[in-house]
DNA sequence: GGATAACATATTAAATTAGTATGAATTGGC
DNA sequence: GCCAATTCATACTAATTTAATATGTTATCC
């Protein structure tokens, strides 16, 4: 159980993304330098960020990254989403077949791993951005 | 960000500790056969089970093991850190020179880390045992 | 047209995970 | 005392994941 590498990584980026919040946009190599990141790595990480709609982006020359969002709307579980894909693991749906380890049905333990991922859910959906921004 | 495999297995296991609550120890064949897990990689965890102070054990023919601890004093939390080491992971503890991405002091982050911990700590203590073995 | 920067895909080295293999030490029952 | 059952201990392994790097293409500004 720990935040990953991917999602420190990309909270650190978009803090980047927060604090320049003008009209224009941010280069990788800009985020980068500030946050002391691997360029192609955050490269990587913000597409999966475009993709689910969290960031959009400017092509070409004094092109770059910007939020989508406001950054009050941004959570870290939007994040933790975007580019750690599955991030808690309901490991047994209650479904037999789709687990090996649930021999009987319904299995019992369906109802922990819900609850702790409903928990889990809802606080890492409780940090925004902005809060994150506001305490550095 | 999810529940490894590791403490699912521990969670599976101790709950067939907690329900044959005999003073009869069980042995991990047993448990293996209930729970349908590989029984080598059990007795690997019951080790670690057994290293912090969770479970006891007794030797020799008829042995097995047994919660050393009463079932409402066991949380989700103290399984996750027997089998999974370090299960929350506060990437920066403010200091530049252990964590390479933050070059000034002190790390702007290390607060939002440090709470995150703490929430995931005290939620997963929450979690006992016996609340585990009353909902299958 | 050249520099800048996003976009895309493939590769890789190291670590982690989820086991398996082998064997030693301990105890109960016959 | 021996045998089976069982914990205890360590080493190994195959597959996956992680945290990148490498190479190149496409789009845009000046």
């Amino acid at each position: 159980m720990n935040i990953s590498t991917k999602t420190e990584y990309a909270v650190r980026a978009l803090t980047e993304l927060a604090i320049n919040s003008t009209d224009k946009p941010v280069s990788i190599n800009d985020i980068c330098k500030n946050q002391n990141l691997p360029v192609k790595y955050i490269e990587q990480l913000f597409r999966k960020l475009k993709q689910n709609g969290l960031v959009k982006s400017v092509h070409g020359a004094k092109g770059g990254y910007q939020l989508a969002l406001k950054i009050h709307n941004i959570s870290l579980k939007d994040i933790m989403e975007a580019v750690d894909e599955n991030y808690v693991a309901p490991f047994c749906n209650g479904n037999a077949e789709e687990h090996v380890h649930c021999i009987g049905l319904p299995c019992g333990f369906k109802e922990l791993w819900d609850e702790i991922n409903e928990h889990t859910e809802n606080y890492f959906d409780s940090i925004k951005l902005d809060q994150i921004v506001a305490r550095l």
